[in-house]
DNA sequence: TGAGTTGTTGCGAATGATTCGCAATTAATG
DNA sequence: CATTAATTGCGAATCATTCGCAACAACTCA
């Protein structure tokens, strides 16, 4: 009882879907479920492989992408330069994320203006949003100061 | 004179950086200058090509990596799948992406808010923005109705 | 409960955008 | 001009992600 998508809703999920549950599916989803960190799909693989070792690496990107097709997670970019995907499970609520080039944290960004943005884009187009992607990029306090790179 | 950016500055603010002139930076920079679509790197060559027929793909990129460290474009990405990069001339001014997944169109989105969250951002924590990739996805008022696919 | 159907996995090979190494070329400097 | 260092063109290399396919396993229903 202490998993946070229950496993019926989750079966029924797929099912309605035509897709099956699998032990592989039910272990990504609850690695991405039980983190708090942010997890590329490397280290969704290395932290899942350790419990499953004849896991393999497309197993995960094929199970993401079910995931994300179902709503389960997101698919988010943390920096400017979006070579690699980040995943996180829509349990944790709305936020966004900046990167700071000088120690590469993440910090969360809460705000309601983003959702307000395509409020009004909305409104005034009649356009409607499925998504948006957002992320921060540069100095936290911290580095600020003591980063050189960035008083060229 | 008709040039968007001086050429004079544009030589100065690549010898201050320790670089060059060349017929090659000046072609693609004019392309992304002068016109008002969405390129990538692709389209960028494609169309350079048409003017210098040697012109190599890998001188675009390298190219683009100039402009983009010397904030004379930005790197935009228009959709969930950042599969691929677009160059935009920093000369257009502020404005945020939205794509329509039925048509493909890109409207342009206007707003102040994603700066106010910047400023908010900064004066909470004491960080430093450098860049926010900001880009939207939904359907337009015209496939809203029409695109079967959203109604799922 | 067991055989059949069909979705799923693991594997290795393929893809595709971007980058690299290097020799040849060319822009800037004096 | 001649020198020097940056830049180009080329092909090969990367690296995250995806594909094809045979073996495997979940769900169905008799």
């Amino acid at each position: 009882m202490a998993e946070k998508i229950e496993n019926t809703f989750l079966v029924d999920k797929l099912k309605s879907a035509g897709l099956r549950m699998t032990p592989q599916r039910k272990l990504i989803l609850s690695i991405l479920d039980e983190t708090s960190d942010h997890l590329d799909a490397e280290e969704v693989y290395r932290r899942a492989k350790k419990l499953n070792s004849k896991l393999n690496i497309a197993t995960v990107y094929r199970t993401l992408n079910v995931l994300k097709e179902m709503d389960l997670i997101e698919q988010r970019y943390f920096a400017r330069d979006h070579g690699v995907e980040y995943y996180e499970s829509v349990t944790k609520g709305e936020h966004y994320h900046f990167t700071c080039l000088g120690c590469r944290k993440i910090i969360e960004v809460e705000t309601p203006k983003i959702k307000q943005v395509q409020v009004e884009f909305s409104a005034l187009t009649g356009a409607q949003f499925t998504h948006a992607c957002v992320c921060f990029e540069g100095y936290c306090a911290d580095c600020v100061d003591s980063e050189d790179s960035f008083t060229l």
